[in-house]
DNA sequence: GTCTATATTCGGATAGAC
DNA sequence: GTCTATCCGAATATAGAC
């Protein structure tokens, strides 16, 4: 997956959604009563969006099944015979965006510096969050309410972002490209960088910044404190953005 | 309000937490049956505290009255005594939370360098959220599902401080310690370093990393944005922190 | 596959004895 | 001031007709 410019990256997730939410539904057809999956896959894209909708405002536990059903217009009784209960409904949720970022958070093999990986992970996250918007709230502010289970995923994914960025960290150390002293807790610094876009969304909105503007002043940012007395420091104080 | 050590701060903060919990009291009296003071005072700083402390597990909404009876060792008809609804108890909680916030933030006259003023801020917030932590996450967390009244509060304090850091950016800018390209969309890059403090103190907690050394991180990866390129740059490049 | 109607559980709030 | 017992509305989930 290429993170070039924001359109492109938009338009290669969106061309993947239909067989995302095909595999979500094979994979919970044991919670699912509705057998053709053209019907039911319609649906769940429904069913999906508005629950993300109406929990990211009230929260999950306050929204009740029969506001989801009123909402997508779906009554009670057929609702239920595409979730198996509330909790079902959150798990298909939860593995349909783990879906979608597992796939295209896959960091591309062509090396390149250090810089060119690391501006390439925080473009595809931030990228990413921006296309799932509704997911990436949901995720990060239900998270507590999860299960063991569903908790212990969602933090090992925080903390595999994290790991990326250390690791590329580390690296542009070794080539004398950065100079970052604590490579772990510089990555922990900079993933809420990552995360504030999708949680202060609103904010962003009203001062007309959009993803790419706060993409690359994440970058200057980042990029000023990891740089900062490195051996090719001189020749790259005030990189201009390469697109 | 100094904010030299956090030790220091931290028992300053401490001593003035009896008499806001009297104001709160105080404040609240129409919605509190229980007239004693001294009791009255005593119980509600238990039930702020488990209703946090529950509350920040689970959820407010997802906490019933009865879980916080139990949990308090109060009964349900005594609890309802010292609140008039469970809004009211979210009420209380705010108000006490924002009266120890905004006493503790009043940033002192002395003028000072921009940087040294920016260092106060960030120092007080950070050392605050420390000494106020469940009161933080709770904030963050449940402002969304707040009546419009709560929330417009909730975001004002949040627009507060990052006003208080874009002003403190753009007299830096104006003295030549700094040289910041957009201070508004800069002050909003750094709340979120302070807010990850308490938003993932367990992953800080894990890996032994202290309020005082996750603070001078946090000031080195800001200084080494808002003071590159400045003129007094060059003298500065790599400060000792000052306590 | 979809609907309406309902069984059942749970949580906020109160009454009234002590 | 504190307790126990109870009311009532709301929410999950299901039964059974179409």
């Amino acid at each position: 997956m290429s993170a070039a410019g924001f359109r492109q990256f938009s338009e290669e997730v969106n061309a993947w959604q239909p067989s995302l939410l095909r595999e979500v539904f094979q994979q919970h057809q044991h919670q699912i009563r509705v057998k053709k999956e053209a019907v039911a896959v319609e649906r769940l894209e429904l069913i999906f969006r508005t629950a993300l909708d109406i929990s990211n405002r009230q929260g999950f536990r306050a929204m009740s099944v029969r506001d989801l059903s009123e909402a997508t217009g779906i009554s009670m009784g057929a609702l239920y015979s595409y979730i198996d209960s509330k909790e079902s409904l959150l798990d298909m949720i939860l593995s349909y965006g783990a879906c979608a970022a597992g796939w295209a958070m896959r960091v591309p093999d062509s090396v390149g510096s250090a810089r060119e990986r690391l501006r390439w992970i925080l473009r595809a996250h931030l990228y990413l969050s921006e296309v799932m918007l509704p997911w990436f709230f949901f995720s990060y502010m239900e998270t507590r309410h999860f299960s063991r289970q569903f908790r212990r995923q969602a933090i090992g994914s925080e903390l595999w972002t994290e790991h990326l960025v250390a690791d590329c960290l580390r690296d542009g150390n070794e080539r004398g490209e950065f100079n970052v002293e604590d490579p772990e807790l510089t990555a922990a610094l900079i993933k809420p960088l990552l995360q504030d876009w999708y949680l202060k969304r609103w904010k962003y909105r009203q001062r007309d910044i959009d993803v790419e503007r706060y993409t690359s002043t994440v970058l200057d940012f980042v990029e000023a404190y990891v740089v900062r007395g490195a051996v090719s420091d001189a020749s790259q104080q005030h990189p201009k953005e390469k697109p």
